[in-house]
DNA sequence: AACCATTAGTGCCTAATTGAAACTAAGTCT
DNA sequence: AGACTTAGTTTCAATTAGGCACTAATGGTT
């Protein structure tokens, strides 16, 4: 007996919906979420909200996140020229499930903690 | 004016919410969950559902989750030793959330490509 | 005019992570 | 004995991520 008919594939290598969950679901894209989410933010005024970002991670987020329809990008050809990131309509309908995610964090990160002293001390 | 006053820091790089966000926010870790969602599983058991796990990430991801609280190990004495991994209170928890995640893939994954369609053709 | 700062990036190089493949060790089946 | 299962670990190669320096255009200061 090779396999139990009762495990099911649940996602194969090539699924649209894993493809796309890995996309949206890493800590950059879901950071510049929450900042974009207090409004529209240029290149460098996310960089000043996300501690730790480096330009080049940043670009890359947001050329991905742009890509996928999340975002958008505006240039404006004022004095130093402006380029404006902002939520699409898309990108809104994502913060949702995101913030059921964070508010998850926030009330169970005491339950974690507990949970990792315990699995530490056991090793 | 150095920094604006509007931009807040949204997470800093010590930012515990941030920490963990990074910790359960991943492919595998959520696509585990997926997989003892239909109920326990044994180490292989997972791996037959997960297309392109290597032992070695199961292994790690598995690890960083029970030590989370997310799901239990449990080792059976019988005759090939049997490894079963299940669901904590706390991992159910997460369950409703990551759905809300996944069900935002399948409902908008048409709109995604239309997004991905459009900008690679003005590449 | 020279100099410095800002804008939004790009390019190079190294460090960290991921993944594929082989190996371990204990037990079952034929 | 030999093959296969279990649940991993180890080793090495490749991909990815991040730090730092650099660009190019514009504006303000001295």
């Amino acid at each position: 007996m090779p396999k139990d008919n009762t495990e099911t594939k649940h996602f194969t290598v090539d699924c649209p919906n894993r493809l796309l969950f890995a996309e949206i679901a890493d800590k950059w894209s879901m950071m510049i979420l929450s900042v974009l989410d207090t409004g529209p933010h240029r290149f460098n005024g996310i960089k000043r909200c996300l501690e730790g970002v480096s330009q080049k991670s940043l670009t890359q987020t947001l050329r991905k996140l742009e890509r996928n329809g999340i975002i958008s990008r505006t240039v404006r050809s004022t004095s130093p020229v402006a380029v404006e990131y902002a939520l699409t309509p898309l990108g809104m309908s994502l913060l949702e499930p995101y913030r059921a995610i964070y508010s998850w964090t926030c009330t169970n990160l005491q339950k974690v903690n507990a949970a990792r002293a315990t699995y530490d001390s056991l090793q």
